[in-house]
DNA sequence: CTGAAAGCGCTTACAG
DNA sequence: CTGAAAGCGCTTACAG
């Protein structure tokens, strides 16, 4: 009962391979045979079979987001920015969370590859320093846009900020309102932005000419509980920094709950700065100033990459680094007269 | 260069019906034949290309989602779930957020319908209430499972779980603390879990014949913003309830914000309760005393009847109710002596 | 600028 | 229990 391209021939009393030529947006059609081939297809509301486009074609529509149990802010922010670029071209987002052990993982994405035939995929943090998932991933011949990568930069096209600028521009804000002591708490070093985040913050002191002591370093995982464990070791005894660079939103929170678990309060007596824009950057109190990231941005960009690859293998390979911004909230103020 | 049916027939010298009876499991193939052709597959490492089956068949092996901002954390967890059920079976998940003006909607709607021809789609709040979306749907002949629906119960599939019993169970246990004087925050009212929740509570403090004060009332929408507004009016002034019953952590982390904010110590001096379990409850102080909800059992559910159905249109009807859990963390203590 | 033919890799409907 | 034929709805490659 599904209207096809036969139908819309017929209508149009042309034949189905003018039809498609139209619809594809090909060359050589006659403006008014064009015309009369969309008059036709808009009458009968016709929407063409992807089975049949992607069997009988070399494009299945289809983009593949992968990730691995990361923030589900993030996740959801890079599906709306992956989606907002799929509708603008027909696309649709196939989604696969693949936090399974490694072997798992490869049998999984070889089924995914061969019985979807997605147009490109989409990885995000830790995902897309996987060495097994971009090695299945070339073997099926899958083209991939990496977000924020860590290493191997020359290996594959990828989208990202720059974040020891944004860590430089952070820490700054905090000079800036006085502090003059500041701790800060790092996230694992198997992500390449933690290396970065903290760089920047060496970068910005070392202008000032400012001493980091060792004992105001802390080593988080990026999680909540990691934070609140090197906030709580930092704020110890009297001797304490007037602020805390958390390198991400979590630790940040966690830092600010060590805080308040010790009657210190934020930003009066420490000031707490994180680093992502989550939601729960502006759900907690104080509201955290934090570094904004373009997720939807790059998410819209690595589909968009993608997309453009698939009707001209050629193009959209080119990388691209996008824009952040520093959020100011109320969990930053002046440094205390004291310090 | 892909291994087709073709293939696997001429491998194991059959004809590519027999292969195509073994790898869908249908009935009249001998045993010994049935093992050849799956030792030929297995060699070969064979995988049915999904837009030929799709074509051909009544079956496209694809699972949607459609779903409308609401918690990222709560998407990520009905993701989640899905995803494992549609492993299990071959399946894939695409998703599609629903957030522009309804005419919008109804077309995107009908371009995944009609251009992708899910085998079923899983509806999650405020979707599955959403009467363009439903209709959209029947009309395109895509079953849907709703999850936690409000209305018309009798309409479609569901799974879901009891809010009421909860709500009641988690103002039990505010009671078993000593608390009598408990506040309560409201969700919109247009989500049937906002009236399902107040009726929890409501029938809790009647069963001890205690009585509620239209004071200790406050009318949320569920965001954190309103949890803060509701709680700062409640706690206003000497005459304070010892406890607050906030519909959803959102509200819950608001009111415990505000409580922060006016030096009141939870659970010292406030006990606060919450509802949904959603990542941000352990990762607050302090954690949150909560109701988890089976979300990821829910979407697995959902996604079991969708295959099941596509695969026997009569089977995957029932819907189901499934079990929540009281999680009891440091935001709830004994209610103060002076109460 | 347009079309007839072949074929993508499967499943359906039918025959034996 | 097994297979030959037709066809799903498109695009590709070719001819004119």
């Amino acid at each position: 009962v599904a209207i096809t391209i036969t139908d819309v021939a017929e209508e149009a009393r042309v034949s189905i391979k003018t039809v498609s030529r139209v619809l594809n947006g090909e060359p050589n059609v006659r403006e008014e045979t064009r015309e009369r081939v969309l008059a036709a297809a808009r009458a009968l509301d016709y929407r063409p079979n992807l089975s049949a486009r992607s069997l009988a074609g070399t494009r299945s529509f289809l983009i593949g987001h992968f990730f691995d149990n990361p923030s589900s802010a993030y996740v959801a922010d890079i599906q709306e920015g992956a989606l907002s670029a799929c509708r603008a071209h027909g696309y649709h987002l196939v989604v696969e969370s693949l936090s399974s052990p490694l072997a798992e993982v490869e049998q999984r994405l070889n089924h995914i590859v061969s019985t979807l035939r997605l147009d490109g995929a989409i990885l995000t943090p830790p995902v897309c320093d996987n060495a097994v998932v971009l090695k299945t991933l070339e073997a099926g011949g899958t083209p991939y846009v990496r977000v924020a990568p860590a290493h191997d930069l020359d290996r594959a096209p990828w989208v990202g900020m720059d974040d020891e600028l944004a860590a430089f521009q952070m820490t700054e804000h905090l000079l800036d309102l006085g502090h003059r002591d500041i701790a800060f708490i790092k996230g694992p070093p198997a992500h390449a932005a933690s290396r970065l985040r903290y760089r920047g913050f060496e970068r910005a002191l070392k202008q000032r000419r400012l001493n980091l002591r060792a004992a105001r370093v802390g080593r988080g995982d990026f999680s909540f509980g990691s934070g609140f464990a090197c906030a709580a070791q930092i704020l110890t005894g009297e001797d304490r920094p007037s602020a805390i660079f958390a390198s991400n939103d979590e630790m940040a929170l966690g830092a600010i709950a060590a805080a308040h678990s010790r009657g210190l309060a934020v930003p009066d007596a420490l000031s707490v700065a994180g680093f992502d824009d989550t939601p729960a950057a502006e759900r907690t109190w104080p509201q955290l100033t934090t570094i904004h990231q373009p997720i939807l941005e790059m998410a819209a960009a690595a589909a968009e990459m993608l997309i453009a690859g698939a009707r001209e293998p050629a193009t959209g390979r080119a990388s691209r680094v996008l824009d952040f911004r520093l959020v100011g909230r109320a969990s930053t103020g002046p440094a205390p007269a004291s310090h």
